[in-house]
DNA sequence: ATGAAAGCGCTAACAC
DNA sequence: GTGTTAGCGCTTTCAT
């Protein structure tokens, strides 16, 4: 026997007013805003009404009626990877602040299920996505925003296409994590990437050889590309470098850094001391962090924040000239200290 | 310029009919039954304008009108856990299916948090809730069933209640895995566990304890019990585990898994050669079945649709009799051979 | 076999 | 300041 929820008529009853006043307050109340055009004395009883007979509005009555549905569509390549739940964690926050719910759909990569996650979100009667193109969606993107969806890239970037974006500066990243290698005292580094060819891995990649380039490595620089769906070769890859006598990786992801690290460790070489590594990301279940010389911290946060942020605006501006913004932000790089790596064992009883 | 949507109106003239009969044809349809009370030939004109028009029914209208939102709400511990993201992935699939919007959200094993959340997706008028309930939690999911939200609880149960539920067979699983230890000849077999005190993981401990019981090395049976956010001693353990010439120990939980290969391997040992270790599910990052000697796989496809279909059954007869049923999953166990733990880095040479 | 019509709860334009 | 009212798109009862 479910309990008949209460609405703006039954407090507008128990107010003695009419529902529109309890609508218009309610509203007002809303936006924090202390402007009532409404009897002060009148206001504060709805509300308290409003408290007493604990009203929650109705969802579905207010969507019809204004068309906006308060809902968001968040398209990432794996929900179950670290970054891109954590991201999807903090936009969910975030957004529920805003009052706004947030639908949520992996891609795995393949740009058929983009396109059909587009459609359900769609269908569903979204008010704008935040989306991570995967290869070969480009045209499936480039059609959302034909359709004037409002629309936030994340992570990937589309080219030549104008919608607001933020991203990393990858480029900087690969930069500085290699340099951070070679500070260290390794010469011979590697990167193990992935053979898609995504905007912010290839800037990675980019900062990876620039750098390698400017410390006269150049001819050093090697970038091992996999298929993200050929893990195993990851095996084979690192086996052979060892041979040659590679010192240190750098892995463009955290989910080639996880693979990796298992490889390295299977074959019962030890980590700094056989190979040196860095990379991106974290990765709850590998705690990378104790054993990589550098690993690039990604501002999660501002990801989450500023990609909801720019989808809000562009809501709620829908038929405004429609300027777009791109965000880029700054990489974190976090070194161990040169002891620190190899004494990290040690410190972990210590401080237990 | 957003393009108009369709409505059924748009088609009942475009079809020449009564909005009523259009209504009546999309239900209809949607139940794939062919007992139309409608004119055959009508309805095919119906279906024909609504697929030419690309209607698409508006969820607020229906909702507000039926009072049912399609949408439910999924409550686990962790959504980046992959053994939580692939059931949420699976009932997400399975609701689509069924027209059925899920929400998610995580509790981190704080009942607070699931407090909230049962709060927020009522507030969003959710028709039913799926919730793997954590520790301190068992009041709070009392008072769900109490307030009569259809309700199934996943993976865990709360003692003494009448709901419907779908769980490993934690103790099976428990006693399988230690066998398969026991069987390849160790006999130092230690269990790492949680401290909470969680249905499923004490279910597993008895498992374990009564295996090495049945096998007369009961007084070998150690469980270490760890803090869910004080990973750290994990290290400790198992270094003091190593000095009393401990050979194998079983997880209770894929986190902790990870988290012991990790420092395992940061100590320098090998898997199996210096620990041998037996795990529950599955971990993206660290690829743990090439190094496990058994593991539990836990059938998540049913999980998911056996919770999923629970929910809907319940909330379909919402003011029924309320029978409440138990689903006890039987746990796969997979084991390598005896030789392939040791040989599996050249294996995945050769394969690759 | 088909249609008319009454709302579901809310917002917003307009009236007083 | 406050009230009236017209729908938003759909389902469903009751006529016809």
């Amino acid at each position: 026997m479910r309990t008949k929820r209460v609405t703006i008529k039954d407090i507008a009853t128990e107010a003695g007013v009419s529902i529109a006043l309890v609508s218009f307050v309610m509203n007002n109340k809303a936006d924090g805003k202390e402007t009532y055009r409404v009897n002060k004395e009148t206001a504060q009883r709805i509300l308290e009404v409003a408290q007493k007979l604990n009203y929650q509005p109705n969802n579905a009555a207010r969507t019809l009626r204004s068309g906006k549905t308060n809902t968001i569509g968040v398209i990432v390549s794996d929900i179950s990877n670290k970054f891109f739940a954590d991201i999807a964690r903090c936009i969910e926050n975030h957004a529920y602040k805003h009052k706004y719910t947030v639908l949520f759909g992996s891609t795995d990569e393949n740009p058929q299920k983009l396109e059909n996650l587009v459609e359900v979100f769609r269908n569903k009667g979204i008010d704008g996505l935040i989306v991570v193109p995967c290869e070969g969606a480009d045209e499936i993107i480039r059609d959302i925003a034909r359709q004037n969806i409002p629309l936030v890239l994340l992570d990937r970037e589309v080219p030549d296409l104008e919608v607001s974006s933020v991203v990393l500066n990858n480029r900087r990243a690969g930069y500085e994590t290699t340099e951070a290698l070679i500070r260290r005292g390794f010469t011979r580094i590697e990167m193990i990437s992935y053979s898609m060819g995504l905007s912010n891995i290839r800037e990675r990649e980019e900062g990876y050889r620039r750098c390698m380039q400017a410390h006269e490595m150049g001819e050093n620089a090697v970038i091992h590309h996999l298929r993200h769906d050929k893990f195993a070769k990851i095996e084979e890859i690192i086996r052979e470098a060892r041979q040659r006598r590679v010192e240190a990786f750098l892995f463009a992801t955290n989910t080639l850094a996880g693979q990796g690290l298992s490889a390295i460790f299977r074959n019962g070489w030890r980590v700094p001391q056989d190979f040196a590594i860095a990379c991106f990301d974290t990765n709850e279940a590998f705690d990378i962090y104790k054993t990589a010389i550098a690993y690039v911290r990604q501002p999660i946060e501002r990801f989450g924040t500023e990609a909801l942020d720019l989808l809000i605006k562009s809501i709620e501006q829908r038929d405004k000239p429609g300027s777009c913004t791109r965000i880029v932000l700054t990489p974190e790089i976090v070194e161990s200290a040169p002891e620190e790596a190899l004494r990290s064992a040690e410190e972990a009883v210590t401080e237990a």
